[in-house]
RNA sequence: UGGGGCGUGGCCAAGUGGUUAAGGCACCGGACUUUGACUCCGGCAUCGCAGGUUCGAAUCCUGCCGCCCCAGCCA
């Protein structure tokens, strides 16, 4: 519903005044990770913010590669990042590397230093920290800073032909070691790394340029309008207007900054995901207790869903938390409309109808979706045993208490009514099986006489079809896991985050594909997994629960 | 104690001097129900605090308070 609808927030506010204006007459946006990790929901949030205004106000939006960092990057995040920009449903307009600036990036850098306002600095990086000053202290000039166009170009040359040392010196943005914005007291250009084989450009170069210097550069020579960015680079948007204000370039984007996305119950840097994974807290990048966009969608998100979800948390300038509610509660809404229902028992309790006919087997039908029609129907088969919930039983119950009791009666889901006759245990005192008897009139129709008012899913035992379940929980216990200063997040992880069950599946369920998503009544929605399933195994992930209205006791 | 931001119900968020202060999620009632689901009805805030300007302020001014970000040759 909040799909069809655009958004509202204060940078479409921004982007519509600019194209009212005049100042604009179309919109380009960007977005721009770092191939160094997988994509979170987080990430989901700028690319819904990016693409979804590009192809609101009939923009375009590019994917670029911002890979000035080869230390950390690698081409196998390059590719994951394009999957799932793509899974979310979204086709970039162009897609660039800031690499492929670079030797644009060197020439700008070279106007700079002619221009006097760049510098060869031989300070190592302790000494720059020792300059720099402190929040509240100014810094201090470099030696270097006075250095003549002459020598600094030579110098700037000789860095860039491998002639010093990793860290032995830098170009740096003659500004001001007195601004009280940290990023202005000359800022680093470029650094030097050599012996590093960079995933696009391999050991074509042997300096790098600094994000804060590439990213202006880059926006401009794409012709971006709107660089949209995350609050802690709002104390950088000085320095991006500097570096377009001090080079000869026909472009200025304007850089907007917007708050982080943060979810209760999960961590969201790249650094704790990354430690989940290392450490063996999770099984992957893709475990679907992971905030990642692989791990949501192996869970069982849809697209739709999370493109949903971030436009219902809306976009501002404050930093919240969000619920995991809502992003459940987006999840939920799709797959009820689209999910075909099935039986799943997850915790089999034997059934014996004793007055069903030992040989006999019929077919009944369900329909795939109570409200639409258009889903179909699946084949149910009904014989004398069964499996049901042991969830779903209670020897002895209180009235709120709706499903099958000693001597009570409820409605399978889609089949006959039973009685609860008796109660068979074995040694431990542990129930074994129920036996019950069943009402032939009431298939389809409600028992004459009586009112039922439970009904409970249930498996043909003959046909059942095996599978392993998996439920997650948050994978922490607190809202909050990394708001703890002394404590180490780890120490929140949620124990049963995941738990296993052999569970019984009505046997449509028998070929569902790798993947699919289906509505197990009462219990919630299922996802086929999709790794597990290349070993040919039948696993399903819960993606939610149901909601449940219900106290429990 | 420097600079940059933010502060509307439990959570997110509209609102841009005159509205009964949108909406979503959550929650609480109730209806319906062969999913304790879905759906449907109803309930649920005076806007961080204190002053001031104004006929009128969440929206303007002043002063407080609280929270976030910044001292990488990371992004």
């Amino acid at each position: 519903m909040t799909e069809n609808n655009k958004p509202t927030n204060f940078i479409r506010q921004i982007i519509e005044d600019d194209l009212a204006s005049g100042k604009h007459s179309s919109i380009h946006t960007r977005f721009p990770p770092e191939p160094n990790g997988y994509l979170h929901i987080g990430h989901a949030k700028s690319i819904v913010l990016n693409f979804g205004i590009a192809e609101d106000y009939h923009g375009q939006c590019n994917l670029r590669f911002d890979d000035t960092n080869p230390h950390k990057e690698d081409e196998e995040y390059v590719e994951a990042i394009k999957d799932d920009v793509r899974w979310l449903g979204y086709q970039w307009a162009g897609q660039y590397f800031a690499s492929d600036y670079f030797e644009q990036l060197y020439g700008f850098a070279i106007e700079l230093i002619e221009k006097g306002k760049a510098y060869v600095c031989d300070l190592n990086a302790d000494q720059v920290r020792e300059f720099r000053g402190t929040l509240t202290e100014p810094g201090k000039d470099s030696p270097f800073r006075d250095r003549s166009v002459e020598e600094n170009l030579d110098l700037f040359k000789r860095m860039r032909a491998g002639e010093f040392d990793d860290g032995a010196r830098t170009l740096r943005a003659k500004i001001d070691m007195a601004s009280p914005n940290m990023n202005m007291r000359d800022p680093a250009i470029y650094r030097i790394r050599r012996g590093v084989v960079h995933h696009q450009t391999g050991d074509a170069w042997c300096i790098y340029p600094m994000y804060d210097f590439t990213h202006p550069i880059s926006d401009a020579l794409e012709g971006i309008t709107h660089s949209l960015c995350t609050l802690e680079f709002e104390d950088h948007r000085p320095l991006y207007d500097w570096y377009l204000d001090n080079i000869t370039i026909p472009c200025h984007p304007r850089q907007i900054e917007f708050g982080r996305l943060n979810l209760e119950y999960t961590v969201m840097s790249k650094r704790k995901l990354t430690q989940l994974v290392t450490e063996g807290h999770v099984q992957g990048w893709d475990d679907p207790r992971m905030p990642t966009i692989a791990g949501l969608r192996r869970r069982g998100y849809t697209p739709a869903a999370i493109r949903d979800f971030c436009n219902r948390i809306g976009v501002t300038k404050s930093d919240g938390t969000v619920e995991m509610g809502v992003l459940e509660a987006s999840i939920r809404e799709d797959l009820d409309r689209c999910a075909p229902r099935r039986m799943a028992v997850l915790d089999p309790l034997r059934v014996v109808i004793t007055n069903y006919p030992e040989e006999q087997e019929e077919t009944l039908s369900g329909p795939n979706h109570p409200k639409d029609e258009s889903m179909g129907t699946r084949e149910l088969k009904f014989s004398r045993e069964l499996w049901i919930d042991r969830a779903d039983f209670r020897e002895e119950a209180n009235k709120k208490y709706k499903r099958l009791v000693t001597g009570g009666e409820v409605r399978l889901r889609n089949a006959y009514t039973i009685i609860c006759e008796k109660v068979v245990k074995d040694v431990s005192g542990e129930i074994k099986e129920l036996h019950c008897t069943y009402d032939p009139d009431t298939l389809g129709k409600n028992p004459q006489g009586r009112k039922v008012r439970g009904v409970i899913h249930w498996v043909p035992a003959l046909s059942a079809v095996p599978a392993e379940v998996r439920l997650y929980d948050r994978l922490f216990t607190v809202p909050a896991p990394d708001g703890e200063k002394d404590k180490p997040f780890q120490e929140f992880l949620n124990p049963e985050s995941l738990t296993v069950r052999q569970a019984m599946l009505e046997p449509a369920l028998a070929d569902a594909q790798p993947g699919e998503r289906f509505q197990f009544e009462r219990e919630g929605y299922f996802c086929r997994d999709t790794r597990e399933a290349k070993a040919g195994k039948l696993v399903f992930n819960r993606v939610v629960t149901l909601r449940d209205s219900w106290g429990g006791g």
